[in-house]
DNA sequence: TTAAAGTTTCAATAATTATTGAAACTTTAT
DNA sequence: ATAAAGTTTCAATAATTATTGAAACTTTAA
């Protein structure tokens, strides 16, 4: 295959992926597309290789480096602002991982914790129930928060030798 | 908080997660309330707890038996469908975990392995930065594979002690 | 059979989410 | 000052995704 054609496949992959994972398609193709240049883009440069407006363009940028996966660069003597990804895989990861924990695993531990104050007739199996269903949840919900919290301080060979050494 | 309420707030709270995470906000729901259900619903039950049409629910409870959360269930002199779900959070997320990596991981995996196969020139700096970025998502995505391979003939306890001990 | 109970399908519609494009704004150089 | 270059905003619109509801279909029992 060709390097062109690559590039587009890529860029459409990844675009799906996010997708399936809650993540705006243009969003994750712009970062794909900062992912595999070498050098830092326009907003012109971005617009023309994924035919998207320049609006578009601009929100989906400011988004990008909301989730700390981009950076403004400036060029000395250029009045144009470039962008660059970190290329970094694993930096990516801890990224998201970091966001998507206090963007929505968080709020979830919050509202399990006030469900775990439900008053009712222990007698009653849909409270029981309730109950039982809402407590393994936020157990479960714990294991992931600390195991990300975790993730977040580790450095990647580390992370995986250990993970995948215990599997093995 | 009383039961009822707290039981609104868990459908809801379930529903907005699902829709964070590609998907669909009724089948969360409706996931949610067969969780905390002692009993098997139908699909009335469904409809009316959840205010949505007949339409609508049936086909929620198709997709949710397709990705093996729920179940049906006959009961004896009955015409009636029920419908509940398992209440094992750790085989939920067993069972989310193969799902997607079956639906989404693995289309992934073969398409970073045919961008693997890409050709060009070496010394060209976007054909080196497309290869690597290519290269390290393809690592992280086995490790990532592997991971969830184990994790799918786990035990739970055997599992969070072990990734849990690790990272004391 | 046939009619009642229950289930499924899917075209039409609604709701949501993403995108455009042009005007307003900001910055820089002269 | 002002004009050119560049950026941001956001109301209007498009595209996508979810939902309805009614008709078609299936199953069961009399």
């Amino acid at each position: 295959m060709e390097l062109a054609a690559a590039k587009l496949k890529f860029i459409e992959a990844w675009g799906k992926l996010g997708s399936e994972w809650g993540i705006n398609r243009t969003m994750a193709q712009v970062h794909a597309l900062l992912l595999i240049s070498p050098e830092a883009l326009t907003t012109e440069e971005i617009m023309e290789a994924l035919s998207i407006s320049r609006g578009n363009a601009n929100m989906t940028l400011r988004d990008l480096i909301g989730w700390g996966l981009i950076e403004k660069q400036h060029k000395a003597g250029e009045r144009k602002e470039y962008f660059f990804a970190d290329k970094d895989v694993w930096n990516i990861s801890r990224q998201v991982a970091k966001e998507r924990k206090k963007r929505e695993l968080e709020p979830v531990l919050k509202v399990l914790n006030e469900l775990s104050t439900v008053t009712g007739d222990e007698k009653d199996p849909a409270f029981k129930t309730f109950k039982k269903s809402v407590s393994d949840i936020n157990k479960l919900a714990l294991n992931v928060d600390k195991t990300l919290e975790t993730m977040l301080k580790a450095e990647e060979n580390w992370f995986w030798g250990s993970v995948l050494k215990v599997f093995k």
